[in-house]
DNA sequence: CTGAAAGCGCTTACAG
DNA sequence: CTGAAAGCGCTTACAG
């Protein structure tokens, strides 16, 4: 029952019942079959099969410096994080490529990151003392923590960041089109009528780009329309005060006749808040959010939102990362942006006195 | 812009900026500081420092034979296992393990495990040629994977399956307490006057060993209660029936006044099919889940169920694991088991004509 | 208090 | 066609 890890199987002993020399067993099944003759070929092959010998990727990396690891910071947050992970892995894999997923905090209570750089940094240091050939990063990974490390800082380990994006490029990013979303979502609203329309967001750190270009595109977005009255508004810093500010934002001097949430969590909020002042989805407010959770399609009534294709982000965040770690990557750094879908559901509607 | 990975700094280059030998440095910066001068001791933080070396884990897992380690066959298919790898996660990195989590298939389509097998033992030897110390896995990766790798079957790397239980132990689990939550969904059924009662499972295979004890837990249940006429169903391999299987249940000689699902997931089509025959829940029909899923409380009405302890069993999970790395775990292959709590909502009521 | 030496499990020129 | 030797980046007795 107990475990002897000293009793695994190491290549000399394979090469000892094969009857050739370490290096012989070594070069046969590291496919160096050729210069071999097929009879040694056969017995070096068959003693690590009767063995059970397995090579030892520690050694591998050691040599050569490449672990064929990828340190991938992104926790299962929702459905489309999992979704980003999923095509992460999925492409990694597809290169022989093992991702290291590691996270900070528990998932009900997502840190505050800011409050956690030291935890941060050592999380990425273990994966770095690992030596994983680069890294993949959530946005709260941002700034901070980048200029913490020093393989980072110092460019020594590639990284790529998903959904973080500022002026100058420290790194290969893949983000959403959120001007090509933020446009669609405009001429939807504005298409229905609607000239009152307020977004209602999360708080915007510097490590949280995203949610700062996502509110960005949708001002810049609403400025081309001059007959629209638009106001942001924004929740505080945990959120805790979300069904609150909802409200306060429904029952505003603007009376927003249709509402965009930073996502599709915010527009939970707003369902809920509409609800608790008597209003209702979409006769009396619209509400769009954005990402298309896995439970957006269910809500009551379905929201419209604008699809992130997740699986593509996380597909194109690995495969930019394993052409940078081939040299194949482009001098600069990639600014990939991925289209979202805009799907129009039964959240939205004429507007008020419209009809 | 190029990554140069043979850059990285060696010890060797600490020492000699800190003029010592490289034993020295290493010594030092392991904490063996007592045989050193103080001042020596300084030269050598100080240069380790300012020339950013980090510990090499590669080195440590080679000389140990440890890499503490933990491969995790665990994909975040559903909120239950997102849960569990979080408290997997937590528990592990607590320790300084690092769990490295893996799996096969697309998340949308899990494929069917019989027919990936030869994927399944390649995922399996990938960890194994990492030199994971210890393995943590979900059901379908049971009996069929674990004699193919040697590793396993012969317990040079202890393994914790999650949900998975069958007679004779082949390794430590963590599984719900199936026969306390039937006990309890029984009870709760007869005492609704429920007096025909239908079961609607997946399909059982060996590996989905908690499907099988799931449904004998209930029909142990239930047949406590003589007056109770119990049926069991089951959908096809892919469970792409579902709805089909469902409508046929409802509409069956039983009658059946309250549906129990295998799971959560079931229940969903239980609903379906339900709204499909014009049937209202609870009024027409109960239904029962099971796991407590993130949508569970959402559906409308909202559903009943049990809910698993996801975080706390991977906890165990991961504990379990570690005391047996440790070599402090019973002799005996454990079989833990956290209770489920049931939760009673609104898609249970009177059975029909009790009132 | 410090340094030369062996070894972890391999791989890869290189000499035979 | 095969084997002795150096080396990957360290750690750890051991000798000074």
């Amino acid at each position: 029952m107990t475990t002897s890890p000293g009793s695994r199987i190491r290549l000399q002993d394979v090469a000892t019942l094969a009857g050739v020399s370490l290096s012989a067993a070594s070069r046969i099944l590291r496919g160096d079959e050729e210069d071999f003759g097929a009879d040694t070929c056969r017995r070096v092959t068959e003693a690590a099969e009767k063995l059970g010998w397995r090579r030892n990727l520690l050694v591998n990396g050691m040599q050569t410096g490449r672990t064929r690891t990828v340190g991938v910071v992104i926790p299962p947050y929702d459905s489309f994080w999992v979704a980003v992970l999923a095509g992460i892995h999925g492409a990694l894999a597809a290169d022989d490529y093992l991702p290291i997923t590691v996270w900070l905090g528990d998932l009900d209570h997502m840190p505050h990151f800011e409050a956690d750089e030291k935890q941060g940094v050592a999380l990425m240091n273990r994966l770095l003392d690992r030596r994983v050939d680069g890294l993949i990063l959530w946005p709260p990974f941002g700034l901070a923590y980048y200029e913490h490390a020093r393989e980072l800082r110092d460019q020594t380990v590639p990284v790529v960041m998903i959904d973080y994006h500022c002026d100058t490029l420290i790194c290969d990013t893949v983000t959403t089109n959120e001007v090509a979303a933020a446009q669609d979502i405009a001429r939807h609203l504005v298409g229905l009528g609607h000239r009152r329309i307020a977004y209602i967001g999360g708080r915007e750190t510097p490590s949280q780009a995203w949610a700062q270009e996502r509110r960005q595109s949708l001002e810049a977005a609403m400025a081309d329309h001059p007959e629209i009255t638009f106001a942001s508004w924004r929740l505080n810093k945990t959120g805790s005060d979300a069904v609150d500010v909802c409200r306060r934002l429904l029952n505003s001097r603007l009376r927003p006749t249709a509402v965009v949430a930073a996502s599709d969590h915010e527009a939970v909020h707003v369902y809920r808040a509409a609800a608790d002042a008597g209003l209702t989805i979409p006769d009396d407010v619209s509400v769009v959010g954005f990402a298309d959770l896995d439970f957006a399609q269910s809500m009551v009534p379905p929201l419209t939102t604008v699809r992130q294709r997740a699986g593509e982000i996380g597909r194109r965040a690995a495969t930019l990362l394993l052409s940078r770690l081939a040299g194949k990557a482009p001098a600069e750094f990639v600014d990939a942006r991925v289209d979202g879908d805009f799907m129009p559901r039964q959240s939205t509607g004429p507007a008020k006195g419209t009809g």
